[in-house]
DNA sequence: TCTATAGTTGGACGCATCGTCCAGATTCAT
DNA sequence: ATGAATCTGGACGATGCGTCCAACTATAGA
């Protein structure tokens, strides 16, 4: 049942418009809970015409995730290409990131909601790593390259950014603390100075550019 | 639609053995894909007598989820009991929450799949803040308090260290890399000196224990 | 203006699955 | 052995998905 994004007939861009109505919906009761005339009552799009353009709800769903997953990736390609140290670089696109799940909130939870499942979208799983992790290595490669970030493992220190502030945003989210306190520097602050009390020496050794 | 995780009638031990046979298949199909005739076939309970122990299929997942918990509170707890510094408790207990992330990778990804579900499942919620974030802020507290840790705002700190360890766990579940490497220390390295090449001094002003 | 084609829609349908119900079977304690 | 509690098969109504198609609308070309 793997599902790919790509509507059968091009759609409408009025369509695409109203439909983005629907995120909300899917965002709050789930892909299965969603029902299909609910979207259709909110966009103001009739049923037969979902299924005209869609071969089923999942490839609607779809659609919405994949175009917000690419409008984060123009956003976060964006704040990475601003010239800069990669530590500098670093920095914007993790403050994008944040960003971005503020505003995208519901959509951006449903993205990760979904995403586990084994088969499906599949197209979307790809986009993540496209619009996320891809430049997020980018970014640390770059940081290691000219010596403005203290990487070992690209890959594995591109899970841990991405883990800490996908769920830190997600979380800010869900709990409406009631201080407006913005918590991207203290989030930032933990990512870049680490919580030991002084660097470990346990892999000098591989430390080979001579500074 | 707010769903509890107790059962109306108590669950005979015999059963709730027979039930765990059914994680991994809420976990792969996510609940409503999840055919509850299923869940009987692969448990050999009769559809009748699961309607008997429990008012509906989220209770059953509900049930499922929430042991999972219970087990990880336990180990959790467990490795932060352990006497010695704040730093070490926590290495301690992100080893575990690893650890714990690779034996029952499935049911996880369930658990946070399922979660932002805005109303439902609200015990879950509580069951991880219960199972892992408390005990997170808990040693990152007394890290900070015996100044093993550099630790500026314990809650943000829980949040990126928990997402962290949350997300690259997960991903060492999906991608199955051809190395058998394991990438724990690579991630707590991340974890614990940071990504910057030194400490910025943003916040020295706010750092006022003598050490 | 007329007509053909493509696009769009209402509404009925078949089908799967949920959760309910209950009569009968089974187990268990006395 | 007998009654109570527990368990189960199977039928049922309700809901919601996706299909189908006839009819309606818009548009472009003659």
């Amino acid at each position: 049942m793997s599902v790919s994004a790509a509507a059968v007939r091009t759609l409408p861009s009025g369509l695409a418009e109203r439909l983005a109505l629907a995120a909300d919906l899917f965002a709050e009761h789930g892909l299965e809970a969603t029902r299909v005339d609910e979207v259709a009552r909110i966009t103001g799009i009739p049923r037969a015409t979902l299924y005209y353009y869609f071969p089923g709800k999942e490839h609607i769903l779809a659609h919405l995730l994949s175009s917000t997953l690419d409008d984060m990736a123009e956003r976060i390609e964006t704040a990475a290409a601003v010239p800069g140290t990669g530590r500098e670089r670093l920095e914007r696109v993790l403050r994008e990131h944040l960003a971005f799940i503020a505003s995208h909130g519901a959509t951006y939870r449903l993205l990760f909601a979904e995403l586990g499942r084994a088969a499906s979208l599949v197209d979307i799983a790809r986009g993540v790593d496209r619009a996320i992790r891809a430049p997020l290595r980018a970014v640390l490669q770059a940081g290691v390259d000219d010596g403005s970030l203290h990487v070992l493992d690209v890959h594995a220190a591109a899970s841990v950014v991405h883990g800490a502030v996908l769920v830190s945003g997600l979380e800010q989210l869900l709990a409406p603390s009631d201080r407006t306190t913005d918590r991207t520097d203290a989030i930032l602050q933990v990512v870049f100075e680490g919580l030991g009390k002084e660097r470990v020496d346990r892999r000098a050794a591989e430390d080979d550019h001579g500074h």
